[in-house]
DNA sequence: TTTT
DNA sequence: TTTT
């Protein structure tokens, strides 16, 4: 049977993305993605909590994501949830979650608002950070509705 | 910033739930959800790929698992991803993601379509797989828009 | 900014497929989908609310929805809302909501349960009414993460 | 049977928001959202695609709407369709679809990058529309997760 | 370990 | 007009 395995995150990305080719042309990138929560626990105070994320793009989307994401940005993704499993040395199971990225949207990153960061802050770069605000989108956008290009094709 | 960290799933129980009362009143549930994707690779062939999810319910919608959920049983699921984390005996970082879930919806079981199982099948418990059937709606539905009741208070 | 914007349903069928082909190969199907979404209200009765959704589905998955769907079924959708405005006879403006499917799901109909319903019920017909149960899946499946084939081209 | 009826959507205010005070404490918010698609059609030319969403909040969620949203701001929202129904004057049946919303989170709003706006823009009132980012949360965070609060005493 |  |  059909089924669904949907995820969607929308949150800040704790480090530049790492990149790698490999052979046969594909290309991997990962991110780190933060989603914070904030809420009132039984004393009524405040607490945040955050969760990481694990997300893995592919093919052209890992190409954008080199060319385009940083360290502080928000992101909006859509994705699926995919798991590794393996032994490990002891031979226990073993098991790692990640998301599998089918489209992202840039939403801006903390250059964005210079009023609220730190002295010196991210705004130097920001030209560097958001470089597709003054570019003709159908070089670059991540759109939303593209579909990934590997489902079929990629080891795993 | 706020943030946004939501799963949507829709697929097959892999076994009953697993459920402990803890001190202080709370339930907790653990159940094994199954989400099969087919595609074709690049020779043509049809490919099934499974993914397990570990899910967690808590407080009112465990007891709900508890009394109507089997082994089999399609449902629909939101929630969001957490993860544990830890260092273990050899003082590695661990983690193990799962899912939180805040609202679903039973679709079915194997026993709701006798003329597709084997002989006997599921039939004679059919009555006890989906009680809800015949019951008034208030007294157990896990309605799809019932809040989760217990996002303030538990230990994580 | 690319924006989002998605639905997710699931629901019953009102009505068999209505499919319409256009020249240029184009074909459209329009469903009628009920979603039901019960609570209580403040005195505690409970309350059954129905939202009816007009879904449009394009080509290939059009011609799928013609074979395979049939009133009463039970199905997961997801799409985008799109809207129609135009001027009626008097001169005021009018809009017309509907949903494009982008990926659909069948999970069931009346007649998987026979036992649940009317003497003679739906059973004569249900091969029929889920002809894909005993077809390979690469004939028909309205697979869940078959992107839409006509984004870029159709009139709208 | 319990369906999902489920909105995700992430775009910009076309307009400050409207808010109407009703009798017996009830406050309703009414927003009106663009989403922009982008793609390219048959010729290869890119063309943007504006939905307009007319969106509804009650309750609490009314009155933080009422004095955070500005128009520009960028929103992510999560609810569900629902629709009016009537008879016009010449006694057709007439259809209005709006999304009632059941949590937003906002993302930003054109002043929070100044570089891109017009001369003049929106930068001098910079603060007041993003009065939340130097705020305790407590006092105005619309929390993704927040519930809302009237889905069982409201007339509809 | 589920389901088709 | 569906479903439970």
């Amino acid at each position: 049977m059909a089924g669904v395995n949907k995820v969607i995150l929308l949150g800040n990305l704790g480090a530049d993305p790492e990149v790698k080719y490999l052979e046969g042309d594909n290309v991997v990138a990962n991110l780190r993605l933060a989603t914070t929560e904030s809420y009132k626990d039984r004393n009524g105070n405040r607490v945040e909590q955050t969760e990481w994320h694990d997300l893995e793009l592919w093919g052209g989307q890992a190409k954008i994501a080199e060319q385009y994401l940083k360290k502080g940005m928000q992101l909006y993704v859509e994705g699926k949830i995919k798991s590794d499993t393996w032994q490990d040395q002891e031979g226990n199971n073993r098991k790692r979650t990640k998301i599998r990225v089918l489209s992202f949207t840039m939403l801006g990153s903390k250059s964005d608002n210079p009023g609220g960061g730190a002295p010196g802050g991210y705004s130097e770069n920001k030209p560097a950070s958001n470089p597709m605000a003054n570019q003709p989108k159908a070089e670059a956008a991540p759109d939303i509705s593209a579909p990934s290009d590997d489902d079929d094709d990629l080891p795993f």
